[in-house]
DNA sequence: AAACTAAGACTGTCTTAGCAG
DNA sequence: CTGCTAAGACAGTCTTAGTTT
């Protein structure tokens, strides 16, 4: 069972590699970005990316902040939702906080 | 440092226990309800809350179905973001579709 | 009742080294 | 060069048992 993902869903890992590959970063430059050392970041982060190995949320954390990603973008379920999170991150923090300002009004 | 929590800010722990509150439940109750045996229950749930332990995204994820929120309201560092996460988590599916597709075009 | 904690058992991750595409 | 994997070293969680309020 070594070999056997952890999760068969693996949302988190799947989110990472699409915002990779988005940008067109190897798994390397992700890894090195968030302070791993070159001669490990490359199996790291493939096993998050692949589910094989779960990353703490600390981790996780600078994952999303070095794709330009909120934190809760790694463990959305929904893909339209996710693609809300992240344009949602893109703005600036005024401009941010009155979307979800009128977000909450409109739902509450 | 067994008695330092592993985060400062320890986001997860803190929305696990801001829901379960508002649903007046005991941290047993919680445990039980994912299928934790009663005799470990209010432990386990004890350090999640208090971020002595992470929860695995599996069992995080069965916390928030518990709790009656998606899993990225666990996760997100926003309190108003997260109070419109969990909103939009009680719409009907159709209707919460057309939410998050309307947002995401007025984003784009 | 309810929440919290110590400590050993247990389970998962991280590094190293190397293989495959 | 980029991504993937085995295996031992290592770090984390889980259960049990018990304390505190």
């Amino acid at each position: 069972m070594p070999s056997e993902p952890l999760e068969s869903s693996n949302v988190v890992g799947h989110r990472m590699r699409s915002r990779r590959e988005e940008l067109g970063w190897s798994q390397e430059k992700v890894g090195v970005l968030i302070g791993i050392d070159e001669s490990s970041a490359r199996a790291r982060i493939s096993r998050y990316e692949l589910g094989l190995h779960e990353a703490p949320v600390k981790t996780a954390r600078q994952i999303a902040e070095a794709l330009g990603a909120p934190l809760e973008y790694l463990y959305c379920e929904d893909d339209n939702l996710a693609a809300v999170l992240l344009s949602l991150a893109k703005l600036k923090p005024n401009a941010r906080k009155q979307v979800v300002s009128r977000w909450l009004a409109e739902l509450a």
